[in-house]
RNA sequence: GGGCGGUUGGCGCAGUGGAAGCGCAUCUCGUUUACACCGAGAGGGUCGUAGGUUCAAAUCCUACACCGCCCACCA
């Protein structure tokens, strides 16, 4: 057997991922004999590529995973992909805008056809590299969104919903992206602070014919979108605002449209605000267009689907950019002197989360999600904590959130996704007959097809409609020949919300489903809190009756080493396969998971990841030396059982043991990297540098089988966070020694504590013993003597002597002393505790480092002991603090008068004489 | 405008009432029975500011400052 000095993480990892799909190790089944845990994992879009933050957020889920499934869990990791409407729509244009094509040429069964072979093609990359994270899913389940099965949901979904009158269609203002021409929801519409003006607009005012006019012939208006005023049908003030009571009865008319516009009073208006008085625009903005519901107002539409300006304006303005319109609009209304004047304003427009694109408020007809019901029962599961949040605080931003909810608007202008199961009769509305082709329809007369690109929208509104899974048969025509459905399709998020039941096949009733769901976490970014976490609360509990998950543990966002957010246009990204392939998947997984304090952001740089590769590197090394042990001493090991324990095994069973026990704790309660840093500790600090030291010179058979044991219980410890470096030591031990151990590491039982007993006096004693080293290592660094080897002096008890005398092989060793030699009086002591005092040569050092450093603490601790003192003789104290705490003051108190004494003992040995 | 976080050594963070800690970085020493991706040591902080509560405050309270997120219909 030769184990190379380097750990090679490109060697083992593609190894021992193939032995584990190979195996199909992740693969869970329901048993009621065991508890389930189960966790869905948020499904990727397919147009991801692995980057940090999915990096992160799998590696969370798989360290509790693999944790849960080696507790003895049916453990099932859920994984799957989502069809991303509109981002992959955008990718798939993009592709083709290289053709010099755009959809429309096309056509949409063309594009939809395009866009799965695409899917086809690219869709599961990302599942491919999540793999080489070591992820331990049960990959044969993998899901997608737009799956057959899977679309049936989404359309039983609708259907319910429609029927329970919660799904309804409006004419709304909605957020428009005039580049995706679509509509969004308004968590779509990402708000950002933008550079603008506001610009102050004079609208002349007519007095009535007969009235005189004492009052400047205008109004002034204040608004940061110019363009939209050529939709204007009011203007309003807030009542108490008597600084325009002049204006009743006048005539308001609205420049360059020449309309006349009604005024309108309402408390909403701000008088503080530009001038007090707003121009309304009903179609065009969101308070608008309440005022203008309110008010019975005119709604003028004034737009296009791209945001140029329709035929609803003058006729110069037609066809224009909304942005080119503002520019000439305003020329022209500075032409005739009607712009009061302009300020620098900071504008906080929507952006379309998509494409950056900034939103459009605009009048539409569309499919809206009625929320404030389904909230009712998502609030009081949050309020109850029958679902908790990981930080807590989440809990108030979700709450807040549920409480002031807006119905959600579902319906999206694109072609990739699910189609609404909304028809339309040609066969009654001849205005739609008209578009149907005739000709297909004889080759097919099951299935009629639009006959070009006309856009059932524009009719839509006077269309009546039926909401039916299947094509249904018109009533009235009696003949399912002429319906067609509806071209809309709905929010991607109208799928995912219903991710965790409807990778179960739900509503197929099934074992599965029922066994695995709810699920136990769901771990996930902020961002997407409410997106998603809010939504799947509201429809597990709307359709599985039950909560969609226990715990929402919510990690922070991933970061480059200057605090700013990583993302691809920005350049700052840092690759994670990158990552893999220089360090390993088990360095990566490490680093992110010691980095990341529960819920708190991530700053990344390459150079961070090297605690993950070091710590590889660690292990492996131990490991190796441990064989190389064994195989030098010729021992063969077939059991763990120990039959004789010297002090040091008893101390590193122990450790292993309260190890074993924070681990587990830290584990449960979801703070993997208080859990992580426990196992680098553990395994390093204490192992490595402690234990392996001391057997260095004695390694018994005995010593092989409790090192053996450590180790074999470090790789269960530490392989929710590096599982293919533990995995495939477990090989090593397998090859290497004759223990019967029959499934692969993640599938061995958790380890439990080691019976053991240990007395107090044992831990002293060993407890004295490294203090003692320590002590000596750190006089002789102050002494310069660094490395040099001392002759060292105990004075102790018999019985201690023996203690000595049995450990001094590595006492020796790890002090770096000659020789030990037991004195019945010293002629200075160097070091005393309560069992033994110590001296070294010191020959003819320099001593004036050691002197000013024992000076100083001395000092140091002269100032904590003076303030201990002073509060054992404060009465107050006395009195009011808790008998746990004086005494505690009072051992305190002695322990540092015994330890001042010891240091000036040594101040007066060393300090030059005067 | 509202809400929520944060402010602790050069950097990243722990510490929620009783002697300021960890990792990285820095410095010194070291080829020693695996590992230089290593070992042994050292230096470095009046815990954002100002008040208050308390025998005792990094920790609790109140203001303020700065930073960061989220929400919101001030045109």
């Amino acid at each position: 057997m030769d184990i190379a000095s380097k750990y090679n993480p490109k060697e083992v990892e593609p190894k021992i991922l193939q032995k584990w799909l190979k195996d199909n190790s992740f693969s869970a089944k329901s048993d009621t004999k065991h508890k389930p845990f189960s966790i869905a994992m948020p499904p990727p879009n397919i147009t991801g590529i692995l980057h940090m933050g999915h990096a992160l957020n799998n590696t969370i889920q798989d360290v509790l995973i693999r944790f849960k499934r080696m507790q003895g869990y049916r453990s099932l990791w859920m994984p799957g992909t989502d069809h991303a409407g509109i981002a992959t729509q955008n990718v798939l244009e993009k592709e083709l805008a290289k053709e010099g094509l755009k959809k429309e040429d096309i056509g949409r069964k063309e594009f939809i056809k395009r866009l799965w072979s695409w899917r086809d093609k690219y869709g599961s990359t990302i599942i491919e590299q999540l793999k080489k994270l070591g992820a331990s899913c049960d990959w044969q389940r993998t899901r997608f969104t737009m799956d057959e099965r899977y679309s049936e949901a989404v359309k039983d979904v609708f259907i319910s919903l429609h029927k329970k009158k919660l799904i309804y269609r409006d004419n709304y203002i909605i957020n428009w992206c005039p580049r995706c021409k679509t509509a969004l929801s308004d968590e779509e519409a990402a708000h950002k602070e933008i550079d603008g003006w506001l610009y102050y607009i004079k609208y002349p005012v007519f007095p009535k014919p007969e009235t005189k006019n004492p009052h400047p012939a205008y109004i002034v208006v204040a608004t940061t979108r110019p363009e939209t005023m050529l939709g204007d049908t009011a203007v309003a003030i807030n009542p108490k605002d008597t600084r325009y009571d002049w204006l009743k009865g006048k005539t308001i008319i609205l420049p360059v449209v020449e309309r006349e516009l009604r005024l309108i009073e309402d408390e909403a208006i701000d008088p503080e605000f530009g001038t007090g008085i707003v121009k309304v625009t009903p179609a065009h903005d969101p308070v608008d267009f309440m005022l203008g519901k309110k008010y019975k107002l005119d709604f003028i539409n004034i737009m296009n689907d791209d945001a140029t300006l329709n035929k609803n304006v003058p006729n110069d303005f037609i066809d224009k950019d909304r942005f080119q319109a503002r520019r000439e609009l305003l020329a022209l209304l500075e032409e005739r002197k009607l712009i009061e004047r302009k300020e620098p304003y900071k504008v906080n427009a929507g952006h379309c989360y998509r494409c950056n694109t900034i939103i459009e408020p605009r009048i539409s007809l569309q499919w809206f999600v009625r929320m404030k019901p389904l909230a009712k029962e998502a609030i009081k599961v949050v309020e109850k904590d029958k679902i908790k949040f990981y930080p807590q605080r989440w809990k108030k931003v979700y709450l807040n959130w549920m409480y002031n909810i807006h119905d959600w608007c579902i319906s999206r202008q694109i072609w990739w996704g699910h189609r609404l199961p909304v028809w339309y009769c040609g066969g009654c509305n001849p205005d739609l007959k008209l578009h149907l082709s005739p000709k297909l329809e004889e080759l097919d007369p099951n299935n009629p097809i639009l006959r070009s690109e006309f856009n059932i929208r524009s009719i839509a509104s006077n269309l009546a409609y039926v909401v039916s899974k299947e094509k249904p048969v018109c009533k009235k025509c009696k003949t399912a020949n002429w319906m067609i459905q509806d071209s809309d399709v709905l929010d991607t998020w109208f799928s995912s919300w219903l991710w965790p039941f409807a990778t179960l096949d739900w509503p197929k009733k099934n074992k599965d489903l029922n066994y695995f769901y709810p699920t136990n976490c769901l771990i996930t970014a902020s961002e997407i809190l409410f997106f998603w976490v809010a939504r799947m609360i509201m429809s597990g509990l709307e359709f599985m009756k039950e909560i969609p998950f226990r715990d929402v543990i919510i990690h922070g966002t991933v970061r480059d080493d200057k605090g700013t957010k990583m993302s691809k246009s920005l350049g700052n990204i840092i690759d994670p396969l990158e990552i893999i392939d220089k360090f390993g998947a088990d360095a990566l997984r490490f680093s992110l998971i010691m980095l990341a304090a529960s819920g708190s952001d991530v700053y990344l740089s390459d150079s961070k990841f090297l605690v993950g590769r070091n710590f590889s590197n660690k292990i492996w090394n131990a490991t190796r030396f441990i064989f190389l042990k064994i195989k030098d001493n010729n021992i063969r090991i077939d059991n763990l059982e120990f039959k004789i324990l010297d002090i040091p095994d008893k101390w590193i069973l122990k450790e292993l043991n309260t190890t074993v026990e924070q681990i587990t704790s830290y584990l449960e309660s979801y703070s993997l990297n208080e859990a992580a840093k426990k196992i680098y500790d553990f395994f390093w600090h204490v192992f490595c540098d402690w234990y392996i030291e001391i057997i260095k010179d004695n390694f018994t058979p005995n010593r092989a089988k409790v090192s053996m044991y450590i180790l074999l219980n470090s790789m269960k410890l530490l392989h929710p966070f590096m599982p293919f470096i533990s995995e495939e030591i477990l090989q090593l031990i397998k090859d290497n020694t004759s223990l019967r151990i029959e499934k692969n590491l993640g599938h061995l039982d958790w380890p439990k504590e080691y019976k053991l007993k240990i007395e107090k006096k044992d831990i002293e004693e060993i407890n004295a013993l490294f203090d003692s080293i320590k002590e000596i290592r750190n006089i002789k660094a102050d002494l310069g003597l660094g490395q040099k080897k001392v002759k060292l002096e105990v004075k102790t008890k018999v019985e201690k002597q023996n203690l000595w005398q049995d450990n001094k092989a590595w006492l020796q060793r790890l002090t770096l002393t000659s020789e030990i030699a037991f004195k019945n009086e010293l002629e200075r002591v160097l070091y005393e505790n309560f069992f033994w005092s110590l001296n070294f040569d010191t020959e003819s050092v320099d001593m004036s480092v050691f002197v000013s450093s024992l000076n100083k603490k001395i000092k140091n601790l002269e100032g904590v002991a003076k303030k201990v003192n002073a509060r054992l003789k404060n009465d107050s104290f006395l009195k009011q603090a808790s008998h746990d705490i004086v005494n505690k003051e009072r051992d305190k108190s002695k322990s540092m008068s015994w330890e001042l004494e010891r240091l000036k003992k040594l101040q007066r040995a060393f300090a030059p004489a005067k």
